[in-house]
DNA sequence: TTGCGTGCAAAGGTTTTGCATGGCA
DNA sequence: TGCCATGCAAAACCTTTGCACGCAA
């Protein structure tokens, strides 16, 4: 509990604060060095990911794999402990235009339950990401 | 439905009868590379890829995104056409221990169906992998 | 014979690592 | 002051691509 997080340096705090201030985004490493370049004080990737990293152990952020090509993605873990676990949304990603949906059902929190109590299986929904076809692409598809 | 998957070569014979004999493994390229060479052919990395491409073109194979970290998996998707779509099952993998569960139920079939009907959205299968612990996992993390 | 498939090497992108320096505590 | 964090560059890693040659049809 003592220390957690290791030094409090000015690149750490500056990722936070972008976090924060985009607490739905899913930002990769790439987009994230990006952002900090052009807010004036670059960061270089290697402090990118190794913050991150740390951010990640300390449960501030959340890293997702996304994309099949181009890496991983992070997101803000806003405040939760116990009120708002963040663990009860699914996530659905387009495998056609990249749009992230993040979709809170009580269906589908019921599958966990199911999972559990069938299977065994704990799902980690913040790891989890349902892939597939948005309403948007499914339409463009069967016209097309 | 004509010449459906182009040349028949021997590398793509040579993955193809892998895979057969291995139905239910997920495969990497690398995996897939070195199980050939170990074979006594060795196969170029860059066919293997290729190969793979059109061997999931034709259905033959079945792609995944499962490791965080290492790239995308193969599997052999065995005679499916319309009895056995193969798409209706869903894989568990463990983030402890890298173990994939095959799992076929009828209340997670149902999940696709809720998830198009009340969220638009049409879930792949084939790219979808639930992230979480395995039973044997948590009690041990439990214990522990 | 035609042109696709192969192999090698090089390029592409993301993430990690080594090492000297800088900054937090 | 001690040690962690940073930055740069280089390396590691997976995957794709270019090009000349080989082989299936």
């Amino acid at each position: 509990m003592q220390r957690r997080g290791g030094y409090q340096t000015k690149q750490k705090a500056q990722i936070l604060q972008y976090f924060e201030t985009h607490p739905q985004a899913h930002l990769t490493a790439a987009e994230l060095t990006q952002a900090m370049a052009e807010c004036g004080t670059p960061i270089g990737a290697a402090t990118v990911y190794r913050t991150l990293e740390r951010l990640e152990a300390e449960g501030r952020v959340r890293r997702y794999t996304l994309d099949e090509r181009g890496g991983a993605c992070w997101q803000y873990a806003a405040g939760q402990s116990e009120e708002n676990p963040c663990h009860s949304h699914f996530h659905l990603k387009c495998i056609e235009c990249g749009q992230l949906l993040h979709v809170d059902c009580e269906y589908l929190q019921g599958i966990g339950e199911h999972i559990l109590a069938h299977h065994g299986f704990i799902v980690d929904h913040s790891r989890t990401v349902l892939y597939g076809l948005c309403e948007h692409c499914r339409q463009k598809t069967q016209e097309g």
